[in-house]
RNA sequence: GCCCCUGUCGUCUAGCCCGGCCUAGGACAUCGCCCUUUCAAGGCGGCAACACGGGUUCGAAUCCCGUCGGGGGCGCCA
């Protein structure tokens, strides 16, 4: 239809909430393949269904696709040479081609009642027929048919499919595909309440706007053969199909929401980064052909090929997301980590609205340091407690265990004692003091370090001492909301606690 | 029930189209070791798969047939 031949694809979803791994991973194939092949990216908004759509869902998507990295070049918020992309307002184009179609008899007004038709379904399938309509409307004339519409009666449009034959297409990656019309029975094109049937305005829109491939869900294949049959009947040229196959849960059903999060905005809110989602999505299905598995959009836009995506399920991982998120997390520059790992300090309360640049300092170094192995920014609070929160007052059993025995009560009172005078601490002072406990007391490495380690923090484990030190002796100066106490605070508090100064050894 | 798609380690996959290079490769997870001022991270190594049954062939994960398993569809939903 055009003389370009520019590859043309598009994303086409219902906007019924929120965009789902599944439709993601469908839109970011068709991206990744436009911007390789410098093709066109269409975004087109399928909300026919009057009962699902509505317009907050409409943002939503817009918003999950540009977060996830994807833009488009024609679509319902920028426009386009072949608009407009919303179906509700394409409605003139369905009636004028569904007349076309009336016109030249290979479509048919349908009067069945819908109870009727829903009770032959039924009866069909319980003789283990396939549910095939009938064809009762199908010789009634078009002048008849206008004749009853006039008279207030209501009906459908459907399609005048050959009862005998085969349609086959080429899908793209499955290889040749058919299905016998004997099967297929005449669709419905326009609804009774003057909506365009899915089948039919997917194909108007994608002959209207010229798409090339139409690279889609499995679930769509078997819609392939009706679409064919209506491309045929306006005698247009057939796109390109490919189907990928489906997304599934651990459980291998079809994934959905009792997996765990399944929709775009959950990853996002969990603080996955977009660029770790696409990576991990575009192996659902494909592998790039040398091993590298951690690819940035742009690798991925060079490396994507159709032809080596597979035709089996896929069932979605989030242990390999996280890790693939972790990777991605480590290739961030400093301040960009600081930057996403904010809201979710000030969420938690941690950090106030406004910071100064001391703190931003500060936080910029915690943040690195604490980041590391982190699956997601959503678990960085939590993370962040180890310098927070200081509860010497409810150790867990572990870190109890570790200051039981006399050799680390030994070492923790010599602490007590040699920290007893001081009125500033830094890490150089804590490794001259353990230096000095090792050489009188004979204990070293673990035993030494490890009672502590839960005397500063009151945890069994968390960041090195030499990164940990540094970082309270700092923190404890700004001011947080919540404060952050010191190594000396600390001490003193432990010590305390545990009753270590009482407790000294007589000489 | 009928139709369509699909079946390689627990998971994602490479290999399959163009049989021998496959004693089936990589990654996640898991296990072990190393590193280490804890844990983790990191490094190294281990465990682990061609759904099953028939063919074809000197030779099959790769080709053919069947069985079984999984998924999708059979709407005036998209």
């Amino acid at each position: 239809m055009t003389n370009s031949d520019k590859i043309r694809v598009r994303f086409a979803p219902s906007p019924t909430g929120f965009i789902h791994v599944g439709n993601a991973r469908t839109a970011l194939f068709n991206w990744l393949l436009a911007r390789q092949k410098g093709g066109v990216f269409v975004l087109r908004v399928e909300d026919t269904d009057l009962e699902r759509s509505k317009e907050e869902y409409e943002r939503n998507l817009i918003e999950d696709l540009h977060w996830l990295g994807l833009d488009w070049d024609e679509g319902p918020d920028i426009g386009g040479e072949f608009g407009p992309y919303r179906q509700s307002e394409r409605l003139g184009f369905y009636h004028q081609y569904a007349r076309e179609l009336l016109e030249k008899g290979q479509a048919y007004y349908c009067f069945c009642p819908q109870e009727e038709l829903e009770k032959e379904r039924e009866e069909a399938l319980a003789q283990g027929r396939s549910p095939v309509y009938s064809g009762r409307c199908r010789n009634i004339l078009l002048k008849e048919a206008q004749k009853r519409l006039e008279t207030g009666e209501q009906a459908a449009i459907r399609l005048k499919v050959p009862e005998e034959g085969l349609v086959r297409f080429t899908d793209l990656v499955r290889g040749e595909v058919e299905f016998d019309l004997k099967l297929i029975g005449d669709p419905i094109i326009v609804r009774s309440n003057g909506m365009p049937a899915y089948n039919f305005s997917v194909v108007i829109d994608d002959a209207l706007m010229h798409i090339t491939h139409v690279i889609r869900g499995e679930d769509h294949i078997s819609n392939t053969p009706r679409q064919i049959l209506l491309y045929q009947a306006f005698d247009w040229t057939l796109p390109v199909f490919a189907h990928l196959s489906m997304v599934m849960g651990q459980d291998n059903t079809r994934l959905s929401k009792r997996h765990g999060a399944t929709s775009i905005d959950q990853f996002r809110r969990e603080g996955v980064l977009p660029q770790a989602l696409c990576n991990y999505l575009s192996f659902l299905g494909w592998s790039p052909p040398e091993g590298k598995e951690v690819l940035t959009l742009e690798e991925l836009v060079k490396l994507f090929d159709l032809s080596r995506v597979n035709r089996s399920a896929a069932i979605f991982d989030y242990e390999k997301l996280y890790w693939l998120n972790r990777q991605h997390i480590k290739l961030l520059p400093a301040q960009k980590k600081l930057e996403l790992a904010l809201p979710y300090l000030q969420a938690a309360g941690l950090v106030g609205k406004d910071i100064t640049s001391d703190e931003e300092q500060w936080l910029s170094q915690a943040v690195e340091l604490l980041l590391e192995g982190v699956d997601k920014f959503s678990d960085l609070p939590q993370k962040f407690s180890l310098i927070f929160d200081f509860k010497p007052e409810s150790l867990d059993e572990e870190a109890k265990d570790i200051i039981s025995s006399a050799a680390a009560r030994q070492v923790l009172r010599a602490f007590v004692e040699k920290t007893s005078g001081l009125t500033d601490f830094n890490y150089d002072l804590f490794a001259r003091i353990t230096g000095e406990i090792k050489k009188e007391t004979g204990i070293k490495g673990r035993d030494l370090y490890h009672p502590l380690r839960v005397m500063l923090t009151a945890r069994a484990s968390g960041l090195e001492l030499d990164k940990f030190i540094p970082l309270i002796e700092d923190g404890a100066k700004l001011n947080f909301p919540r404060r952050i106490k010191s190594s000396l605070e600390r001490i003193r508090e432990f010590a305390r606690l545990m009753h270590l100064e009482s407790e000294r050894q007589p000489v």
